[in-house]
DNA sequence: CTTAATCCGACCTGCTCACTAGGATATATT
DNA sequence: AATATATCCTAGTGAGCAGGTCGGATTAAG
């Protein structure tokens, strides 16, 4: 399994977008209530929160105290999904060879780090993809119309359901 | 770290491009010089070649005994990155929500898995990545010069380079 | 001043990765 | 035939990390 998104990505990921679908709330949504809505851990989430509150720029800001909770830090549209994966699983990098030291020798060396190349490609494949999508694009439709009007979203018809067998 | 290549995959490729390397040889390479060439554990190549050995349609083909050793089974170009990988690695996955069962159930329940289209994106992004180059495309072009004329490489211009920085 | 919330750090537990060990079997060379 | 050189096979193992839990401190609303 080459591509492996930990809980901490999955959570997080559905974390924000439970918050960007109540972006337009008059009042902070509560760990309480999303941990609810999306049967998790409470205090798992609040490990996940807190990655995404210390990030640099924050994506979430919070408000301490009773009624308090998260908010996003700007309209969803201008969160990308790169911006969130990276703070909760960290730099997309497929091997320790990104941040180099001993390996760049051996690879120099031997002459067999052709395959350096087929991680970079691989690398900047997941990157672009999560970097072309915000969060309003994962808040679907059947959102869009309790709420204000959005910018932009996808249709139906532009997602490519995935084969149940996994690829 | 979203993407993540274990050393089944990283190590398991190498040996590939070794083989690769060496497909025009009149004789198989045995894995004590691959391990030699590459720096790497003879006892754990054993286990990698054994699961592309076993792969359905194999990879790479034995002979035994003295000067014994593997061959690619087909020719490079005709070995994509994706079937290499995949069998290293397992199916190209993000999470268990691919061979889905009691998630299937939550996620349609509580509307969450919006993030599933995002997750199928990625993923279909690795694989067409890893399915449109071949092992041929990884040989670079100082080996192409002393073996036979290939069908087809990339050029250096060709190759993005990645910035060193983790992305 | 009680309740509801965010904040914080320590701890734990099971699983997987990345090997190593020790052999059995097959074949070319001498 | 004997030896050297390979592939083949199974088990075990040690460290590290994922995936949480727990207990408490702080802050603010009613």
């Amino acid at each position: 399994m080459i591509l492996r998104v930990s809980t901490k990505g999955e959570y997080g990921v559905r974390l924000m977008v439970d918050l960007a679908r109540h972006y337009y709330s008059s009042r902070p949504r509560s760990l309480t209530d999303i941990a609810q809505a999306e049967q998790l851990s409470l205090a798992y989430l609040e490990q996940l929160v807190k990655l995404l509150r210390e990030a640099e720029p924050p994506l979430v800001v919070s408000t301490r105290g009773a009624h308090g909770g998260y908010r996003l830090s700007r309209p969803p549209e201008e969160i990308t999904m790169g911006e969130i994966v990276r703070v909760l699983e960290g730099p997309i990098a497929p091997m320790i060879c990104a941040t180099e030291g001993e390996m760049t020798q051996i690879c120099s060396l031997l002459d067999s780090c052709k395959t350096k190349f087929l991680w970079a490609r691989v690398r900047d494949a997941v990157a672009q993809t999560l970097d072309s999508m915000t969060l309003a694009d994962l808040v679907g439709a059947s959102e869009q119309e309790t709420q204000n009007a959005p910018t932009h979203f996808i249709s139906i018809s532009d997602i490519r359901v995935a084969p149940s067998s996994a690829i």
